[in-house]
DNA sequence: GCGTGAATGGGGTGATCACCTGAATTGCTG
DNA sequence: CAGCAATTCAGGTGATCACCCCATTCACGC
């Protein structure tokens, strides 16, 4: 039996390939396509499918409003999110919300579809990668409010005196707090800690 | 006459869309995919196809870096860069280096199309939304492109010996060029010089 | 040709960082 | 109450950074 599925990409090229690829396999009907959040949540109302692509940037609304949206309205919709750049913040939050499926854009095809036909028969699929990542989200989560107001103000470019001063601790204090992030986060420079704390949505710019 | 154009993108299924809408217009024939940047050098260099379509961020390196191999390797190439985020700044250096077009991955597949046809044909091509990005590009500009390279390192969390051995100089001259980098962003550590880059597109993560 | 700026790199100095050991205080939990 | 984690801070050490001055080479424009 045929599935029904929509699909949600606000990039256009990319929504053909992954519609090309899906349709080639002979399983899937394409019962929509929307080009951003607000469109998908409104097809998989309508159409309730048993199976939506959902990419996690798109405008309007992103891939876990869309879920949340998607769970609510038509709970038997099985949802698989596609992401380019994973960040394990995001990641973890849609685990949590509990989507069925997480895909690589830099995967395989042949891989991302197989996932995409195994969750639609009722399995999850979570790769390796992507549960390395998520994993990686309860480091980041690990760090205490302290260690937090510190990363927030390195982030603007304050030295550890500075850092002292603003938090009214010593600099040796905040000295410490460093060191203590280094190693939760498993870096040894500044930069490599900045990095990471963006990449993990711990601060942003 | 049929144009010979290669495409660069890591993601598939992006790279699937565009083939086979290219490959619809009836009037391209693709002679090389490849999935990453270092691959797109060399099929460049080994095809000199009439074009080239390429994504700004790939593994191995970047749409800038494809497009100033291209020119040294293939000059006849016309290059069309397409991105999914626009950044004033990368698009700013594409146009310094001479990028014969540059599309929007979410723009409508028959612009992008009729876009590259137009610059297989020898025109330029930068849409009015991108136009205005480059014009934006006033803060970071003025830094050169070693200085760049130097940024991207320090945001990998490399010190200036890593860096030193990775670009093939002395940790002196990278010193130089990071002491440059912060009297032209106005900053004195790297924490403020990685977050203004950050905020600025000079980089990502 | 000559100035300019980019890229290279050496010497040197003081500040800052990364990391260590150790310790006191607080507050929460079993 | 005992234990644990968070937060605070000191002393110290070696590495690294930020920044100074200066010299060379090379390409580009006037």
């Amino acid at each position: 039996m045929r599935k029904s599925v929509v699909v949600a990409e606000d990039h256009a090229f990319t929504a053909a390939g992954i519609c090309a690829a899906l349709e080639e396999m002979g399983v899937f009907d394409i019962v929509g396509v929307a080009a951003n959040g607000i469109e998908a949540i409104s097809l998989i109302k309508q159409k309730r499918p048993d199976c939506a692509v959902l990419d996690v940037s798109m405008p309007g609304a992103n891939g876990l409003e869309v879920l949340i949206e998607a769970r609510r309205w038509s709970p038997a919709t099985r949802v698989a999110i596609v992401t380019g750049s994973p960040s394990p913040q995001i990641l973890g939050q849609l685990v949590e919300a509990g989507v069925d499926g997480i895909f690589l854009k830099n995967s395989a095809p042949e891989t991302i579809c197989a996932g995409i036909r195994a969750i639609s028969a009722g399995e999850k699929v979570i790769p390796a990668e992507v549960a390395g990542a998520v994993g990686k989200a309860g480091t980041g989560a690990g760090l205490t409010a302290r260690e937090i107001e510190v990363l927030h103000a390195i982030a603007r470019g304050l030295s550890n005196a500075q850092i002292g001063e603003a938090l009214g601790v010593s600099a040796k204090t905040v000295d410490s707090h460093r060191t203590t992030l280094m190693r939760k986060m498993g870096v040894h420079s500044t930069a490599s800690l900045l990095v990471l704390a963006l990449r993990d949505g711990l601060i942003d710019i």
